[in-house]
DNA sequence: ATCCCGAGGG
DNA sequence: CCCTCTGGAT
């Protein structure tokens, strides 16, 4: 197979590999254990900077002490920081907890809202959890945007944007909306096992016959400047 | 040391 | 744009 030269045709041959590398959809390819979109808003607002397996070890507790959103909305903080405080950040994550829960009753009439727009408007949630929100919990076209995403991106010449805004932008209008949601859950899993920050293992990555960071030429070309870090 | 699906504030 | 928030695993 020849290797793409376009942004399209990479994307086309990059999308057919993960999905069958990782199969499933957003749903199913989810690692954060979750009932509805509450809980699954509520898991992903922990997830930051946090393995979901830790997530799921809180979640349990946190969904039986408060089994709707209307419950967490009136939780005493300091029962909610004492439950997921191993996640890390939690004060910070009890704050956005709180705060989302609150905002989903007053303004929701307790219903976690579909829109994009209406997502983000809550406490502790960016464009990232909205999306997850929107692509696992309601089947919706979202295509989150976090740090693996956006460096495969790059690394596979699907966008040349440092900016996530732009690189969600860039891959959406490559790839088919019913495709969005498990294609970054993919991407991410192919991220943290083979295309990982520092040292991508090409020699064992399935797309490395069509991906621009792993042509031998482009290859060479970084062991040069890295002999001669002076131009 | 580095990584784990970020978001908000200054 | 940079800083901070935070704990656990490897």
């Amino acid at each position: 197979m020849a290797r793409p030269r376009t942004p399209a045709g990479r994307a086309k041959i990059v999308d057919e590999r993960l999905a069958s590398l990782y199969p499933g959809d957003a749903a199913s390819l989810c690692a954060l254990d979750h009932d509805g979109p509450y809980q699954l808003l509520a898991a992903t607002i922990l997830s930051a900077q946090c393995t979901d397996a830790r997530v799921n070890l809180v979640t349990p507790q946190l969904f039986a002490r408060y089994p709707a959103v209307e419950d967490l909305a009136v939780a005493e903080p300091s029962d909610v920081e004492e439950i997921i405080r191993s996640t890390g950040f939690f004060r910070a994550k009890t704050a956005s907890l709180l705060g989302m829960a609150r905002a989903v009753v007053d303004r929701y009439g307790t219903v976690v809202p579909e829109s994009l727009e209406d997502l983000v408007t809550l406490p502790g949630v960016g464009r990232k959890t909205a999306n997850v929100v929107r692509s696992v919990a309601f089947g919706l076209p979202g295509l989150p945007v976090d740090t693996h995403v956006g460096r495969l991106g790059r690394r596979l010449g699907l966008t040349r944007q440092e900016d996530p805004v732009k690189v969600e932008h860039d891959l959406c209008s490559l790839l088919p909306p019913r495709r969005w949601g498990a294609f970054s859950i993919q991407m991410i899993l192919l991220g943290r096992q083979v295309c990982v920050a520092r040292g991508p293992r090409c020699g064992i990555c399935r797309l490395a016959d069509v991906c621009p960071s792993a042509d031998p030429a482009a290859v060479g070309a970084r062991a040069t400047a890295r002999r001669r870090p002076d131009r």
